[in-house]
DNA sequence: ACGCTAATAT
DNA sequence: AATATTAGCG
């Protein structure tokens, strides 16, 4: 439709994947090839077409609460044009309460998986192997500031039982739910160990499933999400800066040193 | 302290 | 429905 061709390619996406250098090497040689990247890289793929909930807003979604008397009509204002917006965003951390925006310790608005820091998070699994796949490391290979261990934790819990349910069912379509999983190639390791209860039969081994490749973007049509005001003071809890990952061919990624986006 | 699963809460 | 949080265990 509309706003896909906002989008970066496919392609775009998946180059960032393979040829990592061995993270522990790449330590060892203290390279530092990125900082680390804010969750908003994700969201900010597509701008050219809505500035609802999505575009503008970067992954996090803030509870925010509208009760503007009663005049929920003029949603039309900003339509197709939005092009900046670029560096204002923030990761509104919700505000409430007193001090509002402090710094870290304040809850951290939900996090939204985007297909984007997804795809990271699953190439930072399949680099990782099944063995090593654990919310902290994933976490910091996927070196995302503001993310912490929990929210890899409980993604990874439901993407474990996404692979789970997937198997032994080689040749059925995703159901619609899933879609943010479903959108991501398996990775070829990232099960074989898992459970496995389930074979009625062909418990022995494991083929890829090839899925299908839907074009999957979670939209909500409805309309939910709601722009940020701005707190004129202080700025939110994390530093931002947005960056569209544009990597033809770099060799690596892993954080590694000054990074730090969270920490315990 | 971490990780895992299942259950439950928001 | 998507995430977060908690419980209970290794």
């Amino acid at each position: 439709m509309e706003w896909e061709k906002g989008l970066p390619s496919d392609e775009d996406l998946a180059s960032l994947s393979y040829s990592l250098v061995p993270w522990n090497l790449a330590m060892a040689f203290s390279i530092t090839p990125e900082k680390s990247r804010t969750i908003q890289d994700a969201n900010r793929a597509s701008e050219t077409t809505f500035s609802t909930s999505s575009s503008t807003n970067l992954g996090v979604a803030a509870e925010e609460e509208d009760r503007v008397g009663s005049s929920s009509p003029g949603s039309d204002s900003k339509k197709q044009k939005i092009s900046e917006d670029a560096a204002g965003v923030d990761i509104s951390t919700a505000e409430e309460g007193d001090s509002g925006t402090e710094d870290l310790k304040l809850k951290r608005a939900r996090l939204v998986w985007t297909p984007q820091l997804h795809k990271r998070f699953v190439d930072v699994v399949a680099h990782l192997g099944i063995k090593n796949a654990v919310p902290k490391t994933i976490m910091q290979l996927m070196n995302v500031e503001g993310l912490t261990r929990e929210n890899v934790a409980s993604h990874l819990q439901k993407y474990r039982l996404y692979l789970k349910r997937m198997q032994g069912l080689t040749s059925e379509g995703p159901s619609s739910s899933d879609k943010l999983f479903s959108s991501t190639p398996v990775p070829p390791q990232s099960f074989q160990d898992l459970g496995s209860g389930q074979g009625s039969g062909s418990a022995g081994h494991v083929g890829v499933p090839s899925m299908m490749q839907m074009p999957v973007y979670a939209h909500h049509m409805g309309m939910q999400g709601h722009q940020n005001h701005h707190r004129g003071s202080g700025g939110p809890a994390n530093p931002y800066m947005m960056q569209q990952n544009k990597f033809g061919s770099m060799a690596s990624y892993p954080p590694v040193g000054g990074g730090s986006a969270n920490e315990n």
